[in-house]
DNA sequence: GCCTCACACGTTTTT
DNA sequence: CGTGTGAGGC
């Protein structure tokens, strides 16, 4: 009898999964392991391409209509013949027929609300929300999917309090109202703004938060454990407690706060903790190779309750270090969690094989990587080309003739070409040739909507409505447009308001009770007039109209109207924003001022991203990720430009690299690289060397096209050595066969272990050597200065 | 309190 | 080479 039951259940389980591989046999076997792997933490290596979104999408749909049916051996206890017949006999059924099959014999499906799917960017988010719905329907409105920042914000808004933040009119700093701050955070401590730069500051403020480093905390590691101040150091932790002090009295969140904040909360109140651990059965993350400390500690926490976690990440695609993200994170997981499984998703189905390689053999030249090859099936394609210009100018035209030849030799449109910059200041001097040439193109790296000067002046009055103790945007607007009410005035005010331990504004509204603020009075009350009357507004008034009301009564129109046909684009930008507000109050009916200002402040992409438009697209390759062109341009290669800038000494050559990589992953058909012989930067030309990224492919990859000039050349010189045709013609750097290894065996006459000792550095032990491109890395412990990487050409360090 | 001129500075970007 | 900010004059 048992036996019996036992073969019964062996084919239940086995028809099952025969069923659940046809239902998602659109996946390739390793994307299908990713799916069904559901229980415990899993870490997903994705590289460029392989259908990371695809995975995730239907992952999530599988925990909510399936729970975990692959993996689990349960079977219904009163399980019969006819059931494993029914499945047996399904093989040749439908995909709809098989799903409702499948769903009657789920075990333990998930509610949709016991998923959280956290992406970095708002258009990931649409995107995964998008796709979801196509599968899910409703069901999708209940499952949590945002950004860190939004998820974040939807917790604090429920329990804020309970750390002492007024949750109805929070609000959200930007990074230029916290750079604002900071200046005055500064001044109010008579630290000089030219020993310190306020930027600095603000991002060492910011990176300190992204690691939950407290002010408290800060100050504390500005000593040494002999008791002395780092004055840099200490100056700074000053800083931040006076920053996060004035942030609180405004009752305002900067964007590392908002996860701060929630870790805080979640880590304090064992109740806030425990509800959203037993909700949340399933934590899901996106690109987890761009998250910071805290926002691995906070996806721990929430993922504590059953210990679910899935991220899904491409260490090699890993480029916004410079904003706190830690590689560690993704390189750590398995060590992180307990019970991991690692699943490597390595066929690509957006590249040729060309293309594929000439990523792979860049990429491969980083050291610190979990170590991951791209492959595809398909099989050659073109070769990249790449192609020398005299400057930026012929650079540019040279992109846009490319683009008419191939629009016309090769049937393609103009949307199927995009131009990946490094820095926006190359992309102006292609904009100007194409606005000329007449090619339809799109920028999209210009200043956002969100961030133009009118349009800010704007949300502060709004957010001072909603929140009338914002006294950084009191300050901005107060004299815009002029209401002789200036620094010396304000200077006042503030000094009051320290005194009296309240916020400007109630200060302002008391003026007769001070004495200081006499001879304003009357312009101030204006003021506050003003504001109080259009706070009586937004209580009854849809929003458009406060806005509306917002930019007449404060006289700011009527500004920008005298100013006359200079700041006619401002005018239009300004009353853009009603009709913004008007779509937004169609889209949330339910939306309030602070749910508006909330949305404006965190969802930057309303921007006119026309995704139909048949024209070229310009931009960085930052914003290029996790999109994918037909035919990709890459400007700009050479040292100093990509990688760019400061980055060409040491390890931050890794994430130029990383960088590098996506670019060139982005293309799916054909990829041209350019390179100029002089470049103007600021006023002044520049003789770049050609990246050594290009050195790291190898030429079989590779087509140089020559223009007229070097064709002729190169015939001359043709005429005398006919045998020794120099192929990248009038360079003098030789590509070695074998990229790198070669030259760099030729400098190497260090091994591990060796005392040396370094220029500015002093004396140290080798404790690694790495040969990258055509130079090698050494890893060095120094004595007096930590453990350094270094690169042997620019580092030069001398054997002992 | 407002305007103008000189000087400084100038990667990458999302939230 | 541009742009934006800040100090100093009016």
């Amino acid at each position: 009898m048992e036996r019996k039951m036992t073969t019964l259940a062996d084919r239940f389980l086995k028809a099952k999964r025969e069923l659940f591989d046809i239902l998602y046999g659109h996946l390739n076997p390793m994307q299908r392991k990713a799916v069904f792997t559901v229980k415990n933490p899993l870490l997903i290596l994705a590289g460029a391409g392989s259908g990371k979104t695809t995975v995730l999408v239907n992952r999530i749909a599988y925990i909510i209509k399936f729970g975990n049916s692959y993996y689990s051996d349960t079977i219904p206890y009163e399980l019969d013949l006819s059931d494993v017949e029914r499945l047996e006999n399904a093989k040749n059924a439908d995909k709809e027929e098989i799903e409702g099959l499948l769903k009657e014999y789920a075990v333990e499906p998930c509610p949709p609300w016991g998923v959280l799917a956290i992406t970095f960017t708002n258009k990931a988010a649409k995107e995964i929300a998008e796709r979801l719905e196509r599968d899910l329907n409703e069901a999708v409105n209940d499952i949590w999917s945002g950004t860190f920042h939004s998820v974040c914000l939807k917790m604090l808004r429920k329990f804020g309090d309970r750390i002492g933040l007024a949750k109805s009119s929070l609000t959200i700093y930007d990074t230029d109202d916290t750079k604002k701050l900071v200046s005055s955070c500064m001044k109010e401590l008579n630290i000089d703004e030219k020993m310190l730069n306020p930027k600095l500051v603000r991002n060492e403020i910011s990176r300190a938060k992204d690691k939950l480093i407290t002010p408290e905390v800060y100050a504390k590691d500005a000593f040494d454990e002999n008791g002395n101040a780092n004055y840099r150091l200490a100056k700074i932790a000053s800083v931040y407690k006076l920053y996060q002090q004035k942030l609180s009295e405004a009752n305002a969140v900067d964007f590392d706060d908002i996860i701060m904040k929630t870790v805080e909360l979640l880590q304090t109140d064992e109740e806030t903790r425990l509800y959203y651990q037993r909700k949340f059965k399933y934590v899901c993350i996106d690109e987890y190779q761009d998250t910071n400390k805290a926002q691995f500690v906070l996806a721990s926490i929430l993922a504590g309750g059953y210990n679910n976690i899935m991220a899904v990440g491409d260490d090699d695609q890993s480029i916004y270090k410079f904003r706190g993200a830690t590689i560690e994170n993704i390189l750590n997981f398995d060590k992180s969690f307990e019970n991991v499984s690692v699943i490597k998703l390595e066929q690509n189905y957006r590249s040729t094989k060309h293309i594929l390689d000439a990523a792979n053999s860049v990429i491969r030249n980083n050291i610190g990587r979990k170590g991951k090859e791209l492959w595809t099936d398909k099989e050659g394609g073109e070769r990249l080309t790449l192609r020398r210009c005299d400057n930026q100018i012929d650079e540019a035209k040279y992109i846009i003739n490319k683009i008419v030849e191939l629009v016309i030799k090769e049937k393609r449109r103009y949307s199927d070409f995009a131009i990946l910059c490094r820095m926006n200041v190359q992309s102006s001097t292609i904009e100007n040739v194409f606005v000329k040439s007449g090619v339809p193109f799109r920028m999209l790296c210009g200043t956002r909507f969100y961030e133009r000067k009118e349009v800010k002046d704007i949300l502060s009055y709004l957010c001072l409505i909603n929140n009338p103790d914002d006294n950084l945007r009191l300050r901005r607007i107060v004299n815009e447009p002029k209401r002789k009410l200036g620094d010396t005035t304000m200077n006042a005010v503030e000094k009051i308001a320290v005194a009296e331990n309240c916020s400007m504004f109630t200060v302002m509204k008391n003026c007769k009770n001070y004495r200081a603020l006499s001879q304003a009075q009357s312009k101030i009350l204006d003021f506050v007039y003003l504001i109080e009357g259009l706070r009586k507004v937004s209580e009854t008034a849809p929003l458009n109209e406060l806005v509306e009301k917002t930019i007449r009564l404060s006289g700011y129109e009527n500004m920008l109207l005298l100013a006359g046909e200079e700041e006619k684009e401002r005018l239009e930008n300004v009353l853009q924003m009603i009709s913004n507000a008007e779509e937004y109050m169609t889209n949330n009916p339910d939306g309030t001022l602070s749910s508006y200002l909330e949305e404006v402040s965190l969802v930057a992409d309303i921007d006119n991203y026309d995704k139909d438009a048949d024209a070229v697209t310009i931009m960085t390759v930052h914003s290029a990720k996790g999109l994918e062109f037909p035919v990709v341009f890459i400007p700009g290669l050479e040292e100093g430009i990509f990688p760019g800038g400061q980055n060409v000494i040491d390890e931050e050559v890794e994430e130029e690299r990383r960088l590098c990589y996506v670019a060139i992953t982005r293309a799916r058909e054909r990829l041209i690289c350019t390179h100029v012989k002089e470049r103007m930067v600021f006023g002044q030309t520049q003789y770049n060397r050609i990246s050594r990224f290009l050195e790291e492919i190898p030429e079989d990859y590779t087509v140089r096209e020559l223009s007229d000039a070097e064709k002729a050349a190169n015939e001359q010189k043709a005429a005398f050595k006919p045998r020794r045709k120099i192929e990248f013609s009038g360079e003098f750097i030789k590509k070695p066969e074998e990229p790198g290894r070669q030259k760099a065996a030729n400098i190497s006459q260090l091994s591990i272990g060796d005392r040396v000792r370094h220029i500015t550095f002093g004396e140290g032990t080798l404790l690694s050597l790495k040969p990258m491109g055509a130079d090698i890395l050494y890893e060095i412990a120094f004595d007096n200065a930590g453990t350094k990487k270094l690169m042997a050409t620019y580092a030069k360090p001398k054997k002992i």
